[in-house]
DNA sequence: TGTATATACTAGACACATCATATATTACAC
DNA sequence: GTGTAATATATGATGTGTCTAGTATATACA
């Protein structure tokens, strides 16, 4: 259920359509979730349905008409509810699709596995750059405890994100050293 | 299809029943995959169906009987393929249900988000202390490269593991710093 | 004139994941 | 003898995610 709170915790921040929601999935919060286009929209027909959200017919002459969406009362105490209430294993559900991939590679060529991590590294590290961009680390105390609640909350996430992009490409790293060393033992 | 190949890989290493394959998802691989039991005997079901997979109903006299599964040439082959083929985006397809409800929580008081970093710091502490008594860092190349293949590889997988868990607390740590100094500021 | 890109929404089919529950046996503690 | 944990599997219902493709308009660019 985590993607109805997801999208109504966006609405909270201000109305939006559908598309601007699937652009903000993609662009600013994808580096922790993700969505489809196809499950954005049918997620706020169902909160429609549910008497969470509610929305204007916008007619437009220049583009196609939209649905502005905003979230109602009732919408608010349900994306409320969901903050409140955390269940500490909800936390640890993880799928890494590298690392499973990784855990049965003694089975293939180890050039294969080096080549599989060094595009990996490259992402990381291009994904590292573009965020620390927007954001830095938490270092900067002082000016962190005085920014508004909001960014204050998306700086920690985004830190979370940059961190973890370093460490990945940091692992990756010593991960192709070790093979490549095993690669010359073998020749 | 992730799992499908994880249930593959795992039978490739040896023959299992599902209860094994479901205990081994619990214990050996949660750090980066998880599945419900169900899952795993629906997915044994198919895998047969499917011709990856073949079983042995192994009748027990001191417990309930149980099907012995065994991969056989075209799971092998096909276990290969999934191996080899990779696609770098699959890799940074994340879900964190933490991340996605810390983007939020400006709109809930400071003292619940703070107990809720708490404890998530607590158990990723635990977990990496629990990771660490069955591996280490990847510091020590020399035994590294001399290891048998399997165990490299699960060595690989669990230093990643058990960096993500350091580098979770860690960050945690930060944030409740920072949101203890804002809490004391609005006092 | 053609092509690509951005905006904006809809809908069906299918694949995959999860939940709840059911069945059955043995071992062991209280 | 009653309860509980471990072993072992099965399945219906529901929830969530992905794929595909269709509809429509405007702008930019070559």
């Amino acid at each position: 259920m985590s993607l109805r709170y997801g999208i109504l915790g966006l609405l909270n921040y201000g109305s939006m359509t559908g598309y601007d929601i699937s652009k903000y999935f993609r662009e600013s919060v994808g580096y922790f979730w993700n969505a489809q286009q196809s499950q954005i929209y049918r997620e706020l027909t169902a909160l429609e349905k549910d008497g969470l959200v509610e929305y204007e017919l916008v007619i437009q002459s220049d583009k196609p008409n939209k649905k502005l969406y905003r979230i109602n009362e009732v919408g608010r105490e349900n994306l409320n509810g969901w903050l409140y209430d955390f269940n500490i294993d909800d936390f640890f559900i993880t799928r890494n699709a590298l690392l499973l991939k990784l855990f049965f590679s003694s089975q293939i060529p180890v050039n294969r596995t080096i080549e599989m991590l060094s595009k990996y590294k490259e992402r990381c590290e291009a994904a590292a750059r573009e965020l620390a961009l927007h954001t830095g680390d938490l270092s900067d105390y002082q000016n962190l405890v005085e920014d508004d609640s909001e960014s204050l909350y998306w700086k920690m996430t985004a830190a979370r994100g940059l961190a973890d992009y370093q460490a990945s490409a940091r692992w990756a790293g010593e991960c192709i050293n070790i093979l490549r060393k095993r690669g010359e033992q073998d020749d």
